[in-house]
DNA sequence: AATTGTGAATTGATTCACAGCT
DNA sequence: AGCTGTGAATCAATTCACAATT
């Protein structure tokens, strides 16, 4: 079925995560003029089993052909409608410190569908490196969020205030942050809060190196 | 060495990523002047169920008291001792780009029990914001990593260059990388490769946002 | 001959339910 | 009475194995 009217079915979370990572070995492979690959090849591009690539893929439907592999501009088509990321998303950044500025200043958002609008700061005019966007007091995020539909944020604040902070974001109605603060962050039901804590990543990564 | 014989047994690495949400808690906690703390209570804390708290610490033996609940500053401690924190690791940074002089400016790892040691760079000199370790050029990246015996390098080189200059590192005996390159990079067996692809992250929240 | 798509089997993680301490 | 520790049950994700298709 071409999945036209479908109630999108609860796909888990590590398969959009793993869609996002097929989408981008296409793009490359496309980019190095392959016309078809197999789920093989295009596993093994993507650091998973050939099964779970075609498992992952058979949430959404049937999209190869036997004995041949897939279209890779049409894979890469399918992947992108359902990652919905051909539409531009207005993203807001709140914390405009070390951290948060480089964020805005790095290139990667902008170049997969995001644009950084605005960021927040309490002192927005802190010395700090060049900014790409405007940096506003917090005392307009509310406003700025509720008039322009913002709905996400990647909060860069001190974790003493992120909870704080995150609050008046959800009574906004913004649905989606992307939680650098070192904190865990406590959300309405639909809200969805991605934490990216970089000091665990490091820790997680020393635990598993000692093994050896 | 620390941790006796036990061969230490398999932990899921979920398992190991919510003790060190569980260690950043009780620290909060001990802050707060708390002695004791249930199940119940640190679990909420941390954004888990409270039986799940209890299966992951039973990996490591018993350290509550029934009827009472876990001493904060023993279970503290024990967290700590597994996830070897106590030891500052060296950590060096490839790629002093935008994202790069940002991670080395933010105050996050250094806080946590690690320390960048040295930044390396194919242009050293070019212009960026202050950068508070030296910067070398790449081609002294092998002997410093071998000199050094450092085990753990956070990469954030371009993606077209993340796979070579991957594979330097573990020629020169690196174990552990956090990698920020939007690339799958393939490693030897007994190397552990940490990805955090900020790009992704916001794609995927950008999915699940759609649902409403 | 090659390769997908998928039920069945397996492995792993979470949650339940309650016995066992304090 | 309160709360931990854990075997059993459930739920979820991965992998196997092979029939179906080009």
């Amino acid at each position: 079925m071409k999945r036209t009217t479908r109630t999108r079915a609860r796909i888990p979370r590590k398969t959009v995560y793993r869609l996002s990572i097929y989408f981008r070995c296409l793009n490359r492979l496309q980019n190095n003029g392959l016309q078809t690959v197999s789920s093989e090849a295009l596993a093994r591009a993507a650091g998973v089993k050939p099964t779970q690539l075609r498992k992952d893929l058979a949430h959404f439907g049937q999209f190869g052909t036997r004995g041949l592999g897939y279209d890779v501009a049409q894979l890469s088509k399918m992947i992108s409608d359902v990652l919905g990321n051909q539409t531009l998303q207005p993203v807001v950044l709140v914390g405009a410190g070390n951290l948060g500025t480089a964020l805005v200043s790095y290139g990667g958002f902008a170049r997969e569908g995001f644009e950084i609008v605005a960021a927040f700061d309490v002192d927005p005019t802190r010395p700090r490196g060049r900014c790409p966007v405007p940096i506003h007091p917090m005392e307009r995020l509310a406003d700025f969020v509720r008039d322009r539909s913002v709905k996400m944020a990647i909060l860069c604040v001190p974790a003493a205030v992120a909870q704080e902070v995150a609050n008046q974001l959800f009574a906004a109605g913004l649905t989606g942050v992307l939680n650098f603060a070192p904190i865990v962050i406590h959300a309405p039901e639909d809200v969805i809060v991605n934490n990216v804590n970089l000091a665990i990543e490091l820790e997680n990564l020393s635990y598993f190196i000692q093994d050896e």
